[in-house]
RNA sequence: GCGCCCAUAGCUCAAUUGGAUAGAGCAACAGCCUUCUAAGCUGUAGGUUAGUGGUUCGAUUCCACUUGGGCGUACCA
């Protein structure tokens, strides 16, 4: 429907040219007595025209050929708002487009050939993914998976540090374990890896070398095992919620190929770094952020900075066309201080897309569970996707804007009824599976030759649902915003619910019924294909 | 102090780059299963969109200030 506008209006900019001088907007009214769609280009020419909106809307639609047999009436209303009504006949059509392009319907091809990385998880292999992680993970997979549906060829990767301070202490904590198992009496710091899953891996290095390793240093042996051990774990919980990173980027490997000096050298050539107090300091000032930082310590170590700013140099030199960075808000200081830093080289930071998703609040029995890694006092996701299952765990990550803080509660999560909602939707669409068993029973099959039938409001209301689906993704992707794409699912189960108890296809006439099987199979295609993009199966019974 | 995010129905949240009468779910109340899955549907009730100003044909949306919360504000990441 909206296509067909576009197209007309297109053809109208050529006689009334001042058209071009906005960008068209078609939007589904929220009251449908307001059209299926509606533009307020009238209003929005208003002010450019110097006229009144009323008589440029009389203009636009007094002058635009349409083919009446697809647009029944067009009205003004309001302000000046253009309405315009599609034939029920018309509307019908988008069932057959649904079952021609099945599991492609939805997809774009706006962003063809470009490519994009999207960075996300990239916590560090000091503990396993906790639920406060699970939102970073889920988006981010989600994200990826919908560029991937308007076009883009998407690298997913997880950047981490095995290096540092962070992982001498985590190999010290595995050590003063594994001398405890010995019996030696150790004193274990509060600031160490307080979790269990510490003691785990040295009583596996225990069980398997026995007192081998009494003298080795933190940062040999210990610290090695626990790095893997962690981040098998986290690979195998990102697997759980079926996560696959194809990049795996170690800071480390930034010094080892001499990125980290060359960038340094660049700034010191390009005299925008200056030494103060035997550290080196990024004169960030002078691009306009708030304070000088320090890129590298008096001790000869750089900070976070260096290596982040020479990591997304290496996104722009692997060529690819968006770069997207997910992490949560307290990371939000950090991020405009690398984007200068990359700027000032010369890059077109235009490309990178630094979505900041708010912290997750885990609710359990009414109280908020307070949490840290180094107290290990969390609930990790894994536990989680154990207790809810992936699908669950998905959709409440998938369903609120990343801007909002997330209230995970976990008494509705872990319940299987109609107060979870992620239900409702899988209800619908086994639902509709379960129908198109019994027809088969029954001999029936759907049929695109009578879609002219479906001339309920029900059958109406959920055709043009169906329309929306494409712009839905594409609108969503430009915004990052994958939670508007459980909401539109949310509104098309309901559709199909009310159609479900108003319309009865077994029992129907056939070329009636035929027609609603049609229409139900293609509400099925729709909901596969968004559930899919957000990671949720789409189950055959329930 | 400063920066980013947030404040919408009892609770959790939506609201198409400023649109027409602010919508869902849960909870509450009243109904609907001898017919394709009641994990569903229908109805009732629930709002000064935190507050005060401003911008304009029009503000939940943009701007300023105030209040209340989250996260930052390192020679940690």
């Amino acid at each position: 429907m909206k296509k067909y506008l576009l197209e007309i209006f297109d053809e109208l900019s050529y006689k009334l040219t001042y058209l071009k001088e906005t960008d068209l907007i078609f939007t589904v009214p929220a009251q449908s007595n307001h059209g299926d769609y509606s533009t307020n280009a009238a209003m929005m020419l208003a002010r450019a025209l110097k006229r009144k909106p009323i008589e440029i809307a009389n203009e636009i639609v007094s002058h635009l050929q349409y083919d009446k047999s697809k647009i029944e009436k067009i009205e003004i209303a309001g302000p000046g708002f253009i309405n315009f009504y599609f034939s029920k006949n018309f509307v019908t059509k988008i069932v057959a487009e649904i079952h021609s392009q099945g599991k492609n319907f939805g997809k774009s091809s706006k962003f063809a050939g470009k490519r994009a990385n999207v960075e996300f998880v990239s916590a560090n292999p000091t503990g396993p993914l906790t639920v406060g992680h699970g939102r970073n993970a889920v988006v981010g997979d989600t994200i990826a998976n919908m560029l991937e549906w308007i076009g883009y060829n998407v690298d997913r990767e997880y950047y981490f540090n095995n290096a540092g301070r962070q992982m001498r202490v985590l190999g010290d904590s595995v050590r003063l374990r594994y001398l405890e198992i010995l019996g030696e009496n150790i004193e274990f710091p509060q600031d160490y890896y307080q979790g269990e899953y510490i003691k785990d891996i040295a009583r596996k290095i225990f069980e398997e070398s026995g007192d081998k390793y009494k003298n080795e240093p933190e940062d040999g042996i210990f610290k090695q095992r626990a790095e893997k051990e962690i981040f098998d774990d986290i690979k195998k919980t990102m697997k759980n919620i079926g996560i696959e990173m194809n990049i795996f980027y170690n800071e480390h490997s930034l010094y080892e190929d001499g990125k980290i000096n060359k960038l340094l050298e660049l700034y010191k050539t390009k005299n925008l770094s200056y030494e103060k107090e035997g550290a080196v300091w990024l004169k960030l000032t002078e691009l306009g952020n708030e304070q000088d930082k320090v890129i590298v310590k008096s001790s000869g170590e750089p900070t976070y900075r260096l290596p982040d700013i020479a990591y997304h140099i290496t996104k722009f030199e692997r060529g690819y066309d968006l770069i997207v960075d997910l992490f949560g808000s307290d990371h939000n200081a950090t991020y405009p201080d690398v984007l200068a830093g990359i700027r000032v080289l010369g890059y077109d930071t235009e490309k990178i897309k630094v979505l900041i998703h708010q912290f997750v609040t885990i609710m359990s029995g009414g109280e908020v569970v307070k949490m840290s890694t180094r107290k290990a006092n969390y609930v990790t996701l894994d536990e989680l996707i154990d207790e809810t299952g992936s699908d669950v765990v998905r959709y409440f990550f998938n369903m609120r804007s990343i801007s909002s803080h997330l209230n995970f509660d976990l008494d509705v999560a872990k319940k299987q009824s109609d107060e979870n909602p992620v239900f409702y939707l899988q209800y619908a669409h086994a639902r509709i599976c379960s129908i198109i068993r019994m027809a088969e029973e029954q001999n029936l099959k759907s049929s695109l030759e009578n879609l002219k039938l479906l001339q309920k409001d029900e059958e109406q209301n959920l055709l043009k649902k169906l329309y929306e689906f494409p712009d839905e993704i594409l609108y969503s992707t430009e915004l990052f915003e994958p939670h508007r794409i459980a909401n539109y699912l949310e509104s098309l189960a309901a559709l199909f619910h009310k159609f479900y108890t108003e319309c009865r296809i077994i029992g129907s006439e056939k070329k009636l019924a035929e027609a609603r099987l049609a229409l139900i199979e293609a509400v099925k295609i729709v909901l596969r294909n968004g559930l899919s993009i957000l990671g949720v199966s789409a189950p055959e019974r329930m």
